[in-house]
DNA sequence: GTCTATAATCAGATAGAC
DNA sequence: GTCTATCTGATTATAGAC
C-alpha cells in the first residue's frame, strides 16, 4: 500500500536515506578513515552488506555524503549577497545568515570545512574546494560592487575583505566548542553578539578615529 | 666511537627520532586514523616491531608527535607580543611572525590546527586546545593593555580582535593550497602583502573615513 | 532490499632470537 | 635496539539465500 518499503525501526527514513544519515553523522564527527562500514550499518540499523548493496564502496558512500553537504551549501550565500541596505547592514545580515546556516546543519558544515582545511596541493577540483571557490568568488564580486558604489574604501583589496569575513566565520564555527570555555570570550554562545562585534571591527577597524581621516 | 648507534640509512637521525619524524610527516598529511604503523615504519626505514619497541602504542606515538608540535608552538607568540612600537606596527610584526612560524614547520602547525578545529565538546584539556587557550589569552591580555594605552578604541572587545587576528592567520594557512588558485587572490604566495592588507583592514576598517569620527 | 556467512586482507600489538 | 615470525581481531568487500 505504501509506495515501497515500510521502515523497520527508528527513524521515519528508509533504506539508503537511513544509511546516508548515519554516515553523515559519523563522518562529520570522526572523519573518513576513523569510521568503519560496520559502525555505519549499526547506526543505521541495517546489516553491513546492505550498506554495500546501496553504495558500492566506502569511498562512494563518503562522496555521496560529501556531495549532499556541498549541494546544500552551494546556493545558500549567493541570494543573500545583494540588497539595497547600507553595506554595514548587509555585512551583518550575510555573516548572520552564514552562521545560522552552519549551526543549523553543523555536520554538513563540518564535512565541507574538513575537506577545505585538509586539502593537499594537487586536488583542486574536488567538490568542497570548488564550493569554497564559488562562494568566495561571489563574495569578492559583491565587495567590488560595494567598492564601486563608494561604500568601502577604494584602496582596499576586495579579496582581502572576503578572506577576513570567511576566516572569522569559519574559525568561529570550527572552534565553537573550545572558545566556549575561554574566560575572555562572551560571544561563544551568542551569535548575534559575535556578529555585531566582528562586523564593527571589519567596518571601522580598531584604531581610535581621532587620527587623520586621510 | 660514536656516542651510540650509527644510523643505517637515509637521514642523519637515528632510532626514535627517525620514527618521530616519519610519524609527524604522515600524521600531519593524512590524519591519525588514516596512517598505519606499517606505513610509519616503512617511511622511517625500520621494522614495524621497532616502532612498537620505542612507542608502546599508536596512541602513544601520536601523542609524542603532537606533544612535540605543541611544545615548539607554545612559547613562540608570547615574547613577540610586547614592544614599544605603535600598535599597527606591532600587529604586523606579530602576524608576520606567526605566519613565518607556521610556514617554517607546516606539519607541526597542521597537526595542532587539526586538533583544534576537530575538537568535540568534551575534550577541553588536551594539549592542543590548551595551547590555543594560552596563546589566545596572551593575545587578549596584550589587546587590553593596548586599549588602556588608548591605542585601540575603548568600545572594542579585546577578545574579538584576538579572534579576528587568529582566524585570519590560521584560515590563511589552512587554505593556502586552495586560494593559490583563486583568480581574485594576489597574496597567496606573498605573506608580506597578505599581512599588509589584513592588518590595514583590522586597523582602519573597510568604511571610507569621510563619515563621522564619532 | 535485506539478510547470514564468508573471503581476503590489513590493523595493532606481542614473543623471542640476535 | 633491531629484526622475523606470529597472534588476534577488525576491515572492506563478495556470494548467495530469502
Amino acid at each position: 500500500m505504501h509506495t515501497h518499503t515500510d521502515s523497520t525501526a527508528c527513524d521515519d527514513l528508509a533504506g539508503a536515506a537511513r544509511i546516508l544519515s548515519a554516515a553523515q553523522h559519523l563522518f562529520a564527527e570522526k572523519g573518513f578513515a576513523a569510521v568503519s562500514m560496520h559502525e555505519i550499518a549499526q547506526h543505521a540499523g541495517v546489516s553491513k552488506s546492505n550498506v554495500f548493496h546501496h553504495f558500492r564502496s566506502k569511498d562512494e558512500l563518503y562522496l555521496a555524503v560529501l556531495g549532499a553537504a556541498c549541494t546544500s551549501h552551494r546556493e545558500q550565500l549567493v541570494p543573500l549577497l545583494s540588497g539595497d541596505e547600507p553595506f554595514g547592514v548587509r555585512l551583518q545580515r550575510i555573516m548572520h545568515a552564514d552562521l545560522e546556516f552552519m549551526f543549523a546543519e553543523p555536520e554538513r558544515a563540518q564535512l565541507v570545512l574538513r575537506e577545505i582545511t585538509g586539502t593537499k596541493p594537487d586536488d583542486a577540483v574536488q567538490p568542497a574546494p570548488a564550493l569554497l571557490r564559488d562562494n568566495a568568488a561571489a563574495l569578492v564580486a559583491q565587495m567590488r560592487i560595494a567598492q564601486q558604489n563608494g561604500e568601502i574604501r577604494a584602496e582596499i583589496d576586495p579579496a582581502a575583505v572576503a578572506l577576513l569575513f570567511l576566516a572569522a566565520n569559519k574559525f568561529y564555527f570550527l572552534t565553537r566548542n573550545l572558545i566556549r570555555h575561554f574566560p575572555d570570550v562572551d560571544f561563544a554562545d551568542d551569535h548575534g553578539r559575535y556578529v555585531e562585534k566582528i562586523a564593527d571591527l571589519i567596518l571601522h577597524g580598531v584604531l581610535p578615529q581621532e587620527g587623520v581621516p586621510k
